[in-house]
DNA sequence: CGGCATCCAAATAGATACTG
DNA sequence: CAGTATCTATTTGGATGCCG
């Protein structure tokens, strides 16, 4: 955030910026949304089955859960695998692509705790 | 990503997962949707007039990026100035608190690059 | 268990015009 | 310049019931 103060910003400056932009931008379009990350998080944590995740992802329906696993089918981020038997068992698995968001999942974890913690402490202070 | 095969998650696993689910929900609400990063993003790099910003946000309206710019400024991230002049400059400037956001941003950004470089060499690939 | 179909309500967003 | 107002179109989501 190194930028001299009060002038537009200038060519190249703005270039990167787009650059930057375009990049979260895409992310955003492939994690974007309430659930993806939430979901991918979930199913790291073991959580491999349907009915597991409608659980632990709090406040989710089986709608949504259901479409979204499929676009994060689609996007190569999970694998959807039946097993027969009976009755025949569906599971979730995380792609190993998924991995590569590790950096994003904990940047946002340690971010969203800090920031709990400062609501709630500014919550206490001002009631 | 530790954890293992098969078995359904343990107890105390589920509760950090609980605990990361919680915080990256609490990120989400405040920073989650298409606009709001971007609009900090562009804001670190000057840009911090309301009409700059919407040239440099590509495919923001008038309408979302004052409600976005509301919301910012509402929950602490950014200030919005009014100078005295012929006539009154507006301008919007970034909260210090914003700038905890530069790993989250970080994370996303070179994610983002990556993935993108990704789904362009698998177009070309299979096209 | 792991969903899909349907219906309906609500939130979101685009277009356009207008204002101090 | 920095927005607001209005109206409409589209997306999204919850609730419910059903199915193999």
């Amino acid at each position: 955030m190194e930028h001299t103060e009060g002038q537009p910003a200038n060519k190249a400056f703005t270039e990167d910026c787009t650059k930057v932009l375009n990049a979260v931008s895409d992310a955003l379009y492939a994690i974007g949304g309430k659930w993806k990350l939430m979901i991918i998080i979930a199913m790291a944590r073991g959580n491999n089955r349907f009915t597991d995740l409608q659980k632990q992802v709090t406040g989710i329906s089986a709608r949504v859960l259901s479409s979204e696993l499929k676009e994060l089918e689609m996007n190569g981020f999970i694998v959807r695998t039946v097993t027969a038997g009976y009755p025949v068992t569906i599971e979730y698995q995380l792609h190993p692509y998924s991995h590569t968001l590790e950096k994003v999942v904990g940047a946002m974890t340690e971010w969203g705790m800090q920031h709990r913690e400062k609501i709630r402490s500014e919550r206490s202070s001002n009631l």
